[in-house]
DNA sequence: TCAGCTTGCTAACTCGATTTAGCAAGCGGC
DNA sequence: GCCGCTTGCTAAATCGAGTTAGCAAGCTGA
């Protein structure tokens, strides 16, 4: 893009000095470099008058380091489930005077090397690489010449980068809670997965660790969970045959699902039999997808902290890039993020 | 980022020659440029060795092309309801070996005219300007300075850019169409604005297109439309409200729900009175939400192109940013993208 | 043999900013 | 007056790539 804009030189000419001079200046450095307060004034004069504004480009070049992050990831910014991953990182950089490229995967390996390739070229300052689920994840090579981060996943292998990932153990605490607290005891039903650890899939992280979080909590109570109904995927219509299915068998009091999608299919299982929630059955789930608000009653539910995770996983890639400046090697720590529960009205004491 | 990378320099002395020469073998000018076969193949095959790639800041800053565009909007990337159109855009760009750089000003003017500045100061190619609702849009001053395009808005005043918005005229008439063809012919009602025009809020443009569209084609047919209930905002409580009232007064034959967020609210509305979907009352919406085919039965909704519109802003910017180089004025020009019909479970015949 | 043309490359400059070494002028002390 | 130090700036080089003018060598025709 070609629109006119004024250069150093410019203002160096303008303030007649030269160059090095208003660099010096504009940079800070008149102290330093012992540039007397009238010609120092002469050059901020002269900048403002003239609206200049560096290249980016240039700067870029010159010292190394582009102001640009990178945001790499499967289907984050495109699968309408987790923008606010992408806006917490956005104003977390945009505070920082940085800009993000987004780059979407669709987990294809070429596309991921192409993108990465891509963003190396562009000279960024960082490469944030986030997953839509949580999981842990392969780290491609690329991704540690330089500082990096990981967003919503985990390393399979041993591996030099920090990891930014919801408190999923914790949630699954928190769930279970949320029923002991209604006087729940009984008739606690998981939909999705479970009951058991093995019964999920060891690659749905999530899974894996809300069952964990709500399993120690009911343990700790002495409360059995009656029951869990595996889904091969955690959408609307598995929550729906699932809950169908329970239905068929046994009169539940409270149903944990493992999220709110899955939650929409319960609650139309529940309607299709003349059940009401809450009165009849207790729901909760994980998540804060925007249907939770929707259905009716509107559903309690464990938030995944999207923003937050995207705003930390710019603060940590930001103390990376320092560190790779001063020659420091990288942290490779997992910072966990707490997930909110949502009370809404989907939770109630168990009725006689 | 400083990772070691190759330089042309490096490739130039590993093939024993100029940086010139490198240079303009590796920009396919070598015939022009009379360089020899044998000086050709030694440069190429030093830069597959060296695994030489460009650095972008570099040729950006001399050639004043960055290969990057900048994607501004309000809460597209954010919202959790477009991210099909940051898709269809990532892709368009990635087909032509560019890069993205998204930014949300979430309405605010200053948010706006800082991230309009720092894309400016980062040499993007040029920028579309996005809008998460379909929407006319003062354009910044800013925008002006070089290519540009607008995306689901249209310009207040005459302005240069072009614009690319779905054809929501033509998805009225597709929605009104889909009822006239199942039979309907009377007891057709609205929700979310109407009956006429001026119930719609001019600013709500999607609205008034729509209606537009619908209106047209009912009256093409003699068909009336029976009532129209105005919502201050397009969520689902607001369709549930809005239908509970109409069920108070009429028994419906088929709703238009003016989106999908609506209609779900219809659908509990229904529900609560004991009337099914479609066998009882047919309904037909519009976006094409993921809630679409979540619902039970799964809702016939007229699709806002979110990746098409995406992809095609893209393309028209890079018709523009040709255009640019040539010296040519800008085309000033609406794209209309046409909206395809979903169909679903949730519109039948007329019952008796 | 000489002049003009062709071939095949290179030196130098450019893009816009930053960085570093160093120079000129002035001052103070011996 | 001379030398060393301080002050206050600048020239030159750098970052990595692209662009343009031009030079040297060789060939051909008169």
């Amino acid at each position: 893009m070609s629109p006119r804009r004024v250069t150093l030189a410019e203002v160096a000419e303008h303030a007649g000095v030269s160059r090095t001079t208003a660099s010096l200046v504009l940079a800070g450095r008149a102290r330093e470099l012992r540039i007397s307060q009238s010609v120092e004034q002469r050059v901020v004069e002269a900048a403002r008058e003239l609206a200049y504004r560096p290249n980016a480009m240039s700067v870029g070049l010159r010292t190394g380091m582009s102001r640009t992050l990178g945001f790499v990831s499967d289907t984050v910014a495109t699968s309408r489930l987790a923008g606010d991953m992408i806006k917490g990182a956005l104003e977390a950089a945009r505070e920082q005077g940085l800009m993000l490229f987004i780059g979407e995967t669709e987990g294809e390996a070429d596309l991921e090397r192409g993108l990465l390739q891509a963003m190396h070229d562009r000279q960024v300052d960082g490469i944030i690489f986030a997953s839509m689920f949580t999981r842990a994840v392969k780290v491609p090579a690329a991704l540690t010449a330089g500082p990096a981060v990981l967003l919503n996943a985990v390393p399979k292998r041993t591996s030099p980068l920090s990891s930014v990932v919801p408190d999923e153990v914790e949630a699954g605490r928190s769930a279970a809670r949320v029923l002991l607290e209604a006087g729940h005891r009984d008739g606690i039903h998981l939909i999705g997965a479970g009951p058991r650890l093995r019964d999920v899939p060891p690659e749905a992280l999530a899974g894996v660790q809300r069952l964990t979080g709500i399993s120690e909590v009911l343990a700790g109570a002495r409360v059995r969970i009656a029951g869990g109904h595996v889904c091969v995927d955690w959408q609307p219509e598995h929550g729906y045959e699932a809950t169908r299915q329970l239905l068929e068998d046994t009169r539940p009091r409270a149903l944990i699902c493992l999220n709110d999608r899955l939650a929409v299919g319960a609650y139309q299982a529940l309607d299709d039999v003349g059940l009401k929630v809450p009165s009849d059955v207790s729901v909760i789930s994980f998540d804060d997808h925007p249907v939770a608000s929707w259905i009716r009653p509107k559903l309690t539910t464990v938030a995944l902290p999207h923003y937050d995770l995207g705003h930390k996983a710019v603060e940590v890639l930001l103390a990376e890039i320092d560190r790779n400046r001063e020659g420091t090697p990288p942290r490779g720590e997992t910072y966990r993020v707490s997930m909110p529960v949502r009370t809404r009205d989907s939770v109630a004491a168990p009725d006689a």
